[in-house]
DNA sequence: CAATATCTCTGACTATAGTCAGATATCATG
DNA sequence: CATGATATCTGACTATAGTCAGAGATATTG
C-alpha cells in the first residue's frame, strides 16, 4: 500500500481522471476533442498546418479534415505560405479567438480550482513542477541564448537570488565581478539555458577573457529541476560548445557553501587551483584543459 | 510563463502525455483500451459487473459487449450471482490472470521508469503523495475503524514516528498513557481513519474514560495531506461521533510544539483548560462542550 | 401472485479517431 | 523544363467508444 511503486500508481490514478475531467469539460463546447485540439494550437501559436499535425501527432489526412470542420464553423482561415505555396498556413478568425479565449477561461478555470484545493499554494506549485520537469526531462532542450534575452534574464535572477540565500553574508551582483553580456555572446563565448517546454529551468555561461582561458559562469538549475543531473548535461554543453570556439583551457570560480557544485566538478575532470581573481565571493578554483 | 495558472497548466502537459504514453504500452498487448480496463477492474478484485460498470463509467450495453469479448479470449468467466440470479460476476480464468500480470507488469515498469528519472526518489514520490491527495481530496473518505487494524496501526505508527521527531526530548509510546484499543471502540468510543482511496492519509481517536468526559486522541494527517483542512474534517467527524454516542463534553492535551494543532483547536470552539492528567508530554489541555 | 423494478443482454445506430492510397499543386534540382 | 520530392487534400475504409430502445430473466412488494 505504500511501496513506492504503489504511490506512483495512485499519482497516476488521480492524474488521469483529473484530466479526464478537463476533456470533458471541452467537449461541453459541443466540438469533438480533435478539432479543439487544433484550434488551441492555432490559438497558442502555431500557424504552420504541418508544425500543428507533427505537435498533435495528426494523420495528414484527419489533420485536413478537422482543419475543414474549423473552417466550416467559421474559426480558422487558411492560406498559403508566402514563400511556399505547398504550405498553408492557419489562423484564427474573430470568432476563433473568442472560441479560443473560452478554452483558455476553462484550462485556468480547471488550474484555479486545483490551486484552491490546497492552502499551502506554493508548496503545491513546487511539487508540480518537480513531476513537470521529471517528466518533461527527456525533452529538456539546451538552447544558446543571448544573455540579455528573458529567459536568461530570469534564470539570472533565480540565481543571485539564490546566492543571497545561501552566502551567510548574501550577495550583492554589483560587489562581484559582473560579467559582461557582450563576453558571454559568440564568438567571445556564449550562454545556455535549459528550457522545458516554454520554462527556463537552467542555465550556464562561458565568458571569454584576454588572459588564455574562458570562464564557465552562472551555472544554476532550477529547485524544481534538481535530482535531474541537468548540472552535469549543461556543463558537457558548456564544454562543447567551448570547445567548439577553439578555446582549449577553462576556468570556474565557486564558493563551499555550494557543495553539490564542488561535487560535480571534481567528478567531471576539473582540478583544483590557486585563486586566480580578486572577487570577494568565491573561495573555491577550478580548471580543465579541452 | 512563471505565473500560478501557467505552472499549474505545465504540469497538465506533462502529465497528459505521460498518461498517454502508459495508454499505448497497454495497446501494444492487441486489445483495445476499453476491454484492457475492465480485465484490469476484474484483477483488481471487481467481480460484481454492475460494480465495475459503475467504477469504469461504461453503459451497460457497452460493458456486455467488452465482458463477451474478454470471454471469446477466454480470459473472463461470468457466473450468476450466487444469491441474485440477475446480477453476474465475473473471475479471470488462468490464462485471464496471466493477462491482467502483463498489465501489471507495465504499469509498474512505467512507475519504476518514472522513478528512474530522478536522482532523489524520495522527494518526487513525496510531490506525488502532495498531488494525489489534492486531486483526490473529495473522495477521501472518513471510515470507522478498528484501532487495531492494519491502516489505523499505520497511521499510529506514522503519528509516534512524528512525535519523535518534533518533541525535543523525543517520543516514547510507552511513557505515555497509551490509550487501551477497547477505549476507542464503540460504545465507549471509536477511532477514525481518513482513507484516499485505499491509502490510509489520517486518523483520529475518541477514547471513553470513566470520568464523564472521553478524550480526543491520535490526531495526525499524513505530511502529504497537510494543507488540505483534513485535520478539521477528522475533529468535525469525531465530534460528531460523540454526539453520536451521548457524549457531551471532550478533552483533549496537546504540545505546544505543534503549533498547528493548538491552533486548530482554537479556532473550533476549544477552550483552554488546566492540566487534567499526568502525562510527561502535553503541555496545553483543551476542552470542548457539544 | 400480479405488478413492478432491477439487471443484463441484443440489435441498431452514431460519432470520433484514425489509416491508407492516390490526386493535385507546388517546389527544388540537374 | 522534365523529374522527383514535398505538402495538402479527397475518398474509401476500419476500429473503438458510446447511445438507446426494448427483450428476457429474475427479484421485490403490495
Amino acid at each position: 500500500m505504500l511501496d513506492p511503486i504503489s504511490r506512483v500508481r495512485r499519482f497516476n490514478r488521480a492524474v488521469t481522471s483529473a484530466v479526464g475531467a478537463l476533456d470533458t469539460s471541452f467537449l461541453g463546447r459541443g466540438r469533438p476533442l480533435g478539432a479543439a485540439r487544433v484550434l488551441n494550437a492555432i490559438g497558442h501559436g502555431r500557424s504552420d498546418v504541418a508544425d500543428i499535425r507533427d505537435y498533435l501527432g495528426l494523420d495528414s489526412g484527419l489533420m485536413s479534415r478537422l482543419l475543414r470542420s474549423l473552417e466550416e464553423e467559421a474559426l480558422v482561415e487558411t492560406e498559403a505560405h508566402h514563400d511556399d505555396a505547398r504550405r498553408r498556413v492557419a489562423t484564427l478568425t474573430r470568432s476563433g479567438r473568442r472560441e479560443f479565449a473560452a478554452y483558455e477561461a476553462l484550462s485556468n478555470a480547471q488550474a484555479e480550482g486545483f490551486l484552491a484545493q490546497h492552502s499551502q499554494r506554493e508548496a503545491l506549485l513546487a511539487a508540480m513542477d518537480l513531476i513537470a520537469s521529471t517528466l518533461t526531462r527527456e525533452r529538456i532542450a539546451l538552447d544558446e541564448m543571448d544573455p540579455r534575452s528573458a529567459e536568461a534574464r530570469h534564470c539570472l535572477g533565480e540565481y543571485y537570488a539564490e546566492l543571497g540565500r545561501r552566502f551567510s553574508q548574501g550577495f550583492d551582483v554589483s560587489r562581484s565581478r559582473d560579467p559582461d553580456a557582450k563576453d558571454m555572446r559568440r564568438p567571445r563565448g556564449t550562454f545556455i539555458v535549459a528550457m522545458s517546454d516554454t520554462l527556463p529551468i537552467g542555465c550556464v555561461g562561458l565568458k571569454g577573457t584576454d588572459h588564455g582561458y574562458a570562464e564557465v559562469k552562472r551555472l544554476w538549475v532550477a529547485p524544481s529541476a534538481r535530482g535531474l543531473r541537468l548540472g552535469r548535461r549543461l556543463m558537457e554543453a558548456v564544454e562543447d560548445a567551448a570547445r567548439d570556439l577553439g578555446i582549449t583551457l577553462l576556468r570556474l570560480d565557486t564558493n563551499s557553501a555550494l557543495p553539490e557544485a564542488g561535487q560535480l566538478y571534481r567528478s567531471t575532470g576539473w582540478r583544483e587551483i590557486p585563486r586566480f581573481n580578486d572577487d570577494p565571493y568565491p573561495d573555491l578554483f577550478f580548471e580543465k584543459r579541452l
